[in-house]
DNA sequence: AGCACGCCGACT
DNA sequence: GTCGGCGTGCTC
């Protein structure tokens, strides 16, 4: 009988790909195996098995597949199953998923490459001077990439050279697979096997008595490998020993040294997990207790504890329950608050048994935390990780922990697969039968919403752990102060006294500025021109450390200009400011101590944050300015001063979520002061000091809040009462997305009548040289989900046969909040 | 998404 | 004349 696998390949394209397979390729091959396969005229590219069958396609010849690239499957069930969901609830392809999920060394690539043949002599003078050079660069080197070729003649396009050599029946060319995975070798040494016996090593001690550096490594040896008892790395004997590689090398080649290799993890704790968890103080066992109870019917359930209430430590010890059980945990937190401070706490409880995983970590690094998991090794019991981590190859996920679940960025924006880690976790813990914990000092609407339904169980836990009071909140009217010329460039007098005070007393202060750079707009004075971003439509910021104007949508940056480039004006004036702004300022007002900047400026690169962290929690930071990094769960002991330097332009964000938001981020970084035994404080400047969500955060009035965006929800239609699917076109062409997107609006009016807002340019309308235009679908809560989205499908693909149309990038982002 | 194929302007 | 730009169509 004929045998066919269906596969996933990493592209988005909707339909499935058949490839023919022998009988015993068929036997052998399970799904969630990866399998090479030609694709098109000339790429090889690995796919993962979705089936094995025996129907033949109708319509074509099925591919013979290339190679089986597994023994056993990469790719679990489980995860098949979840990829399936999140391709159909978002809106795309099972072969994003795939991209998004696979670490990128387990995806093969395949590369051309060039080689001389030597069975034939070509003249030199039948060849072109650009065939000449490949040609003759193949006399020393037997083969050439096309990256090669490309630096070789420096230009793109070396196709037709290549064609042409062919022809000539110069070059043969193939392609070749390689795996991007090498696992990691460390070089071990120990002592020949012949100088095991007394006599033959004193004889080579004897030997050596001449080359003292050589005895003195041999020695080295020794005593390494008698206090650790362990294999000696070459590493380490150079560090030990003081010595050098060539001694260790000439050692080797006089046979008295074995070298060997063994396969290590890139992805080590070398720590102790001598800690026991902590004694739960009284609110805490309750709300334990609380949580425990709400999971004997409740498959999620929210924990709403008020910033510093020890919600880890609740964590820590519903992870002990589970291992306990032999289950797995899924500790899911934002990006940023992934720092070693959380990590070291937990390493501190569970060792090894942590795994971390996050977007800065390696593709190696990667494939081993995979690989640990497929194995269901003991290394990979916890995972701690950021959005992505929910996509790993979970054996029996016991239960999932969502900390700081209102944070955004659980959310993935771009590309696609444009999943909510979240929602998308709570669904893979019912694939496993697995509950979900979500926790948050300010939960998202949604979730609040849903514990309030009944949908969720809800726990709440209202006491800062050691009875910390709740840091006091004071607005500051900054329009009054500036009247009454009270303001210092942008501190308050109030600010100001209170941050003299708190230095004074030896404690550390946090400002809070949602805006990095200097300022954002640069506007001249005489002619009112503001210079543009060449690439998007937004002003450029002016960053003041590199004398740089920035585009913060493209990364697009010129030299700050010392004259107006309309009309030649020196006087270019700074509207609105940034972290930048705000440090400098402090400098000047504060000269004896050290301010420092944390923004998406200051903390590139892989230790970026912890650098800074570490720095305030040794104390070397008196001043710490930065954006809404500083509000990701982190704890800073010795902070009693938040100072909020302008409220109002996260408050008039255009967008629904502007309050919300606003609450949430006010309240977090609040939360950074007075963690310990002082009651902190938290100075917030405004305009509007009257505005209801400043009262709100001011009182800690969080269920006010709730009640009152829920009315505006309700009343302007969003969600949580409705969900939302929103659609951006994008094409270079402003004509081309304008036309598209009134006749995709005009097609979704017919199905969802005044369910759709738009099209809408976005307050950026152009970004790297491509227009958007929004369409918003707003979906009431009886309408069918998945009906919605079929008839969106529909019109999408009807939208893709008009031919003008078809350049015209859609995105479609389902919940895109 | 890639990538080939094919059609047009601008340089050796 | 070729080189390289990007519009169009296809991938089991």
């Amino acid at each position: 009988m004929d045998c066919f696998i269906n596969v996933i390949l990493p592209i988005p394209l909707e339909k499935s790909f058949t490839y023919a397979i022998t009988q015993a390729e068929a036997e052998f091959l399970k799904p969630g195996m990866r399998v090479s396969v030609p694709f098109g005229k000339s790429k090889i590219y690995t796919a993962i098995v979705f089936n094995v069958h025996n129907e033949a396609p109708l319509v074509y010849d099925a591919k013979q597949i290339h190679q089986i690239l597994d023994d056993s499957p990469i790719v679990t069930q489980e995860q098949l199953q979840h990829w399936q969901w999140i391709a159909k609830y978002y809106l795309c392809t099972i072969g994003e998923v795939m991209r998004a999920a696979l670490p990128s060394g387990f995806i093969l690539e395949s590369e051309t490459v060039i080689s001389k043949n030597n069975e034939i002599v070509i003249n030199d003078e039948d060849l072109k001077d650009d065939e000449f050079l490949i040609y003759e660069a193949l006399h020393h080197q037997s083969s050439l990439k096309i990256q090669d070729l490309m630096s070789i003649l420096d230009k793109k396009n070396v196709l037709p050279v290549i064609n042409r050599l062919l022809d000539k029946n110069a070059i043969s060319v193939e392609e070749t697979v390689y795996q991007k995975y090498k696992p990691k070798l460390v070089r071990y040494v120990k002592l020949h096997s012949q100088y095991t016996s007394e006599s033959k090593l004193q004889d080579l001690l004897n030997e050596l008595s001449r080359a003292p550096k050589q005895r003195h490594v041999v020695m080295t040896l020794f005593s390494i490998s008698a206090t650790t008892k362990k294999p000696v790395k070459v590493s380490d004997l150079i560090k030990d020993g003081d010595a050098s590689s060539t001694v260790i090398k000439t050692l080797i080649d006089k046979g008295v040294f074995e070298a060997y290799h063994i396969q290590h993890d890139r992805v080590e704790f070398s720590g102790k997990d001598n800690e026991h968890s902590k004694q739960l103080n009284e609110y805490q066992a309750k709300a334990l207790d609380e949580i425990n109870q709400s999971f004997k019917n409740q498959n999620i359930t929210l924990i709403h504890g008020v910033t510093s209430s020890g919600k880890t430590e609740i964590y820590v010890k519903l992870i002990e329950e589970q291992l306990k059980a032999k289950k797995q945990v899924l500790y899911l937190l934002p990006e940023i608050a992934l720092t070693t401070q959380l990590v070291s706490r937990l390493q501190n409880y569970f060792g090894e048994k942590v795994a971390v995983f996050h977007s800065k970590y390696s593709s190696h690094e990667r494939v081993e935390v995979w690989n640990n998991m497929l194995r269901n090794s003991l290394k990979a019991q916890i995972i701690l990780g950021a959005r992505s981590s929910m996509l790993l190859p979970f054996q029996n996920l016991g239960l999932v922990i969502v900390d700081e679940e209102h944070e955004s960025s659980f959310k993935q924006f771009d590309p696609a697969p444009r999943y909510h880690a979240r929602d998308a976790a709570i669904v893979l813990a019912s694939i496993f039968k697995a509950k979900t914990l979500l926790g948050s000092a300010t939960p998202s609407l949604e979730s609040y919403y849903n514990a309030k339904q009944g949908k969720y169980g809800f726990v709440e836990l209202k006491h800062r752990f050691n009875n910390v009071l709740m840091p006091d909140i004071e607005l500051v009217d900054i329009k009054d102060k500036h009247k009454r010329k009270r303001m210092n460039g942008h501190f308050s007098d109030r600010l100001i006294e209170e941050m003299t005070e708190t230095l004074k007393d030896g404690y550390q202060i946090i400002l809070f500025q949602n805006r990095r750079g200097f300022s954002p707009i640069i506007e001249c004075n005489t002619c009112g021109h503001s210079p543009q971003c060449p690439n998007c439509d937004v002003s450029l910021t002016f960053h003041q450390y590199k004398n740089q104007l920035r585009c913060h949508y493209c990364g697009y940056n010129t030299v700050m200009p010392k004259t107006c480039e309309a009309c030649g004006s020196v006087e270019l004036d700074n509207k609105g400011f940034g972290t930048e702004q705000v440090e400098e300022e402090v400098k000047l007002l504060f000269p004896d101590h050290n301010v420092a900047r944390m923004d998406l400026d200051t903390t590139r690169g892989k230790y970026g944050y912890e650098k800074i962290i570490t720095a305030l929690e040794q104390g070397e930071i008196d001043i710490l300015v930065g954006t809404q990094m500083l509000t990701k769960g982190l704890d800073f002991r010795n902070v009693k001063l938040v100072g909020i330097m302008n409220a109002d332009n996260m408050l008039n964000f255009p967008d629904f979520r502007a309050h919300e938001r606003s609450y949430q981020l006010m309240t977090q970084v609040s939360g950074r002061a007075g963690r310990t035994d002082k009651r902190g404080k938290v100075l917030i400047q405004t305009y509007n000091p009257y505005h209801k969500i400043l009262q709100q955060v001011s009182t800690n009035d969080y269920e006010q809040m709730f009640n009152e965006q829920l009315n505006e929800r309700h009343d302007y239609k969003y969600p949580p009462i409705y969900r939302l699917i929103k659609i951006t076109l994008k094409h270079k062409d402003y004509q081309k997305v304008d036309v598209g997107a009134e006749w995709y609006a005009k097609s979704l009016r017919t199905v969802f009548k005044q369910h759709v807002l738009g099209p809408e340019f976005p307050p950026v309308s152009r970004i790297r040289n491509q227009y958007l235009k929004n369409i918003l679908i707003k979906i009431p809560q009886k309408q069918s989900l998945s009906k919605t989205k079929e008839a969106i499908i529909k019109i999408n693909n009807s939208f893709f046969s008009i031919k003008d149309f078809r350049a015209v990038r859609v995105i479609l982002n389902v919940d895109n909040y």
